[in-house]
DNA sequence: CGCTCGTTTGATATATTTCAAGAATTGTGG
DNA sequence: CCACAATTCTTGAAATATATCAAACGAGCG
């Protein structure tokens, strides 16, 4: 499956691809920027709260999450990355970091200088355009897990982060939403829906033994999908990963009728 | 209090110059947006769950928020927003919009046309930049209320919100700090801090009864910055809301040394 | 094989919600 | 400017979802 010759940030242009129509330049322009590739093993920090990051970063393979502390000693996941996500497009331009980014699992990133991302981004008003749309659909995705802690049982919740973390994974082209290995254990999806590890396990049996889904390990296979969704309050819509919801016919971008 | 002849597009300027220097060029490319200026009162909406908006919404004065409601009824509120704040340069290029936006007081707004909103960031990538940098500025503060509202007590939540908009209005030139007029019923400070209205209530009175605030109808009164600051868990420089992240002496705050 | 890390389950505690009703404030029409 | 209606705020008592504490079980790994 994976191309030997494959550029490291073929991922990247895939994602934006999925939000504009790049041209044979601006692919050129992406395959040009100068990039540093880097294996990293679970639990290895991309981003550390309080520092001040030099490089975007593109996640090659494997997953990362994105989390932050309370004076309480309580910590909380803001989002969870897979391949293509861009993951620094903010704190580079920011200066200080305010929060942590830490491999979930082993895998590959490309590390490439603030300075060429934002020289890009300008140059070719296109990928800028991209490489907008994808921190707001990064913002629609928090606006939803905003709603989704905040508003919802513990239930709702669980059920929600497996929907949609299996429509992510579909898009991402990394499996099918039926059935997928959740690579985090409960302690993290605990600290990612806000609630405790022992109601999550709780939670989990009883979606488990209610017939919407089953566990083996961390595989989650969707038993009942249709009706997962409505448990969770899905509504896939409000992640806007799909270009349909996309207001513009970008510049050059030739839309099927 | 308001100059006669000052342009509608004003806050817009003095907003994104906190970012970044505009040079008189930049200045005058802003004025010469396209705009449209509206008066609107409190409940009045600025943008619709599913809608798509074609413009992008300057808030002159007033207040205004997003929200969003989950299936069984909880509403949600993700933000609020006061005069500067450009409010939809999301949704505007996502298309379809995820969640409402309201008008809590009456307030002007000018309403600015996508397309010359988005020529304009490419036309002028120091505007582009600063609108970038604006876009992940609020995104920096979506960040903080997800660790507030997954990972801190009643208490800490509504403290917290209380110095948030504090630091916010000092920046926004909109008042000191040390007293201000909270302009939002106490049920929409639920839907802010996700607790139920009669527990708001209750945490306020308890803030109010250590002698940390003090209130006179929605008029709050930090009577112990210092300490309402360690209470609220409260970090400035997450929130990005200066240049050089210059730690603030907030402006009349009495400060028992 | 024994250790560590993650999961599972039970019993109990608690923060927050829910329900309810009265007081205060704001708005409105006469 | 008053009287009435409608919000908004406040307080009490009871219910409940979730947290906490604790312990056993299982799987991967050197």
């Amino acid at each position: 499956m994976s191309q030997i010759s494959a550029h490291p940030l073929e991922p990247m242009v895939r994602k934006l691809g999925l939000w504009t129509e790049l041209g044979a330049p601006d692919r050129d322009e992406i395959f040009s920027l100068p990039c540093q590739q880097r294996h990293l093993e679970a639990g290895q920090y991309l981003v550390w709260d309080g520092d001040t990051p030099q490089h975007s970063c593109l996640l090659i393979s494997g997953f990362a999450f994105r989390h932050k502390s309370a004076g309480n000693g309580g910590r909380q996941i803001m989002s969870i990355h897979m391949k293509g996500d861009l993951i620094d497009l903010q704190n580079s331009l920011l200066g200080v970091a305010d929060h942590n980014v830490q491999m979930l699992t082993a895998g590959e990133v490309a590390l490439i200088p603030v300075q060429a991302v934002r020289d890009l981004a300008f140059r070719r008003p296109t990928i800028g355009m991209a490489m907008w749309y994808e921190t707001l659909v990064e913002g629609s995705i928090f606006r939803e897990w905003v709603l989704n802690i905040g508003r919802r049982d513990a239930r709702t919740r669980i059920a929600h982060l497996l929907c949609e973390f299996a429509l992510r994974l579909e898009v991402a082209e990394l499996g099918q939403a039926a059935s997928y290995e959740l690579p985090i254990t409960q302690e993290q999806l605990a600290d990612a829906v806000a609630l405790t590890p022992v109601h999550v396990n709780r939670t989990l049996k009883r979606l488990a033994d209610d017939g919407l889904i089953s566990r083996t390990k961390r595989i989650i296979t969707i038993v009942d999908w249709k009706e997962l969704v409505k448990v969770a309050d899905f509504q896939p819509r409000d992640l806007h990963l799909d270009r349909q919801n996309f207001q513009t016919p970008l510049r050059g971008a030739p839309q099927p009728a």
